[in-house]
DNA sequence: TCTGGGGTCCTAGGACCC
DNA sequence: TCTGGGGTCCTAGGACCC
């Protein structure tokens, strides 16, 4: 088998650079994408707010802090998602080996279309990708190239923004020589510390490590890790239209301010409760496991989960088992942030639903789903929850896009 | 009023059964 | 009645990603 060619496309400071392209107010300036409540942190900024020190994840506060001409813009999820869907047509007409990672980032393989496109060469490939885009869009990207994905990141992530570069197999050593093994993709802060731990620090300590340790320390993925620091990375494309079915679907919301009392926080949770059963409901889901993700206000984080006896997709159904998970939880402390998922999850059928009250339920389901959807969300809830601050969409990058051509 | 939200995968321990 | 183990299911937590 011939050497594969893969592209990773990553739009440059996606949300930011979408803002900045449609209002020329904020065009050259620092700028940051935030979300629509008060204790929210900077998803993306521009490159000028980088410059200045802003960086992703940041508290609007500490960002206003470090660059006092910030100019915060709060995130307009519809915007990004018909952009991305111009996008992922775009890179589909180069070839149908596709994979959409996320709402700003995709893999191609070009492998096989290559002598369809006049056997040009890749960079040229990367060229015409970035220029389509740019005309169509006028928005930047950039590209990188090699003959993994693992490769094809880190060289696009090398050379933003606006880059170009290609890594060719016979250059992977003399690149993966000095690279720190925290700019692979895969290694985050703890897995660093640990390999730093065992005097490991470049890419190439990390390609000559003992198997044997590696695997005693990090487990199966330890064997992972040994083939990554040799530039070595197996798995292919996940096609576009073919990813597996989701595994869990969960909502989680850091409330305006911290609370503390039991019907307050139960309020919540049956609003966190009824946007993912909705979800459920739209995409056809039904599930069997529910869990509370509870957030003190000193930032301790934990869960608790329930099975229930059988699957479901009703938004009481699952609220009874989340409201029994917090009165059992016996809290300590005054809480920041609350979360429901649901796991677990199987296709819902029918015919599963046999009894004649869960029909019912369904069918009244079925109605508040169409209602909400009429209305724009939101407009039919249950009557406790009519006091609640109303959210705005949540961004979500593990998004697919919807209705792009398919295999 | 320092620190968002939505995912996936892996591990480890305990319960329970044969 | 010194004490087996293997397998599966369930729960909790952590690492990592965008």
């Amino acid at each position: 088998m011939s050497e594969r060619i893969i592209f990773h496309v990553d739009m440059d400071a996606f949300f930011a650079s979408v803002e900045q392209r449609d209002n020329p107010n904020l065009q050259h300036k620092p700028v940051a994408v935030i979300g629509p409540n008060e204790r929210t942190v900077v998803v993306t900024s521009s490159y000028e707010a980088r410059r200045l020190g802003v960086e992703t994840g940041m508290s609007k506060y500490e960002a206003k802090r470090v660059c006092p001409q910030i100019i915060f813009v709060q995130a307009n999820h519809e915007k990004y998602t018909q952009a991305c869907e111009k996008i992922v047509e775009i890179l589909y007409s180069f070839s149908p080996d596709l994979e959409v990672y996320s709402i700003d980032e995709s893999f191609l393989d070009i492998s096989a279309v290559r002598h369809f496109l006049n056997d040009i060469s890749p960079l040229e490939i990367g060229k015409r990708i970035k220029q389509r885009i740019q005309e169509s869009l006028s928005l930047s990207c950039s590209v990188g190239i090699a003959p993994n994905k693992l490769l094809a990141k880190l060289a696009s992530s090398h050379h933003k923004p606006d880059g170009l570069f290609q890594i060719k197999e016979e250059d992977v050593p003399a690149i993966l020589k000095d690279l720190p093994v925290e700019e692979l993709w895969g290694i985050g802060k703890r897995t660093k510390e640990v390999l730093n731990s065992l005097g490991i620090y470049a890419c190439s300590q990390l390609a000559r490590a003992d198997p044997l340790l590696l695997r005693k320390r990090f487990g199966i993925w330890g064997e992972c890790l040994k083939e990554m620091g040799q530039g070595k990375y197996s798995s292919s494309l996940m096609p576009f239209g073919c990813e597996p079915k989701a595994r869990s679907i969960s909502h989680s919301m850091t409330l305006p301010y911290d609370i503390a009392a039991a019907e307050e926080i139960l309020k919540h949770i049956l609003e966190l409760t009824d946007m993912a059963a909705r979800r459920m409901r739209r995409e056809g889901f039904l599930g069997r496991t529910v869990a509370v993700i509870f957030r003190y206000n000193d930032f301790q984080t934990f869960s608790r989960q329930k099975k229930m006896p059988y699957a479901t997709d009703d938004t009481r159904k699952i609220y009874s088992y989340a409201a029994a998970i917090v009165k059992n939880a016996s809290l300590e402390k005054p809480i920041r942030l609350l979360g429901v998922s649901v796991s677990g999850l199987e296709r819902a059928q029918e015919e599963l639903f046999l009894f004649e009250q869960d029909k019912r339920a369904k069918r009244l389901n079925k109605t508040l789903d169409s209602l909400n959807e009429r209305f724009g969300g939101g407009i039919l809830t249950f009557a406790s929850l009519l006091s609640t601050v109303k959210h705005d969409k949540v961004i979500s990058p593990s998004w697919r896009p919807y209705g792009a051509r398919k295999y």
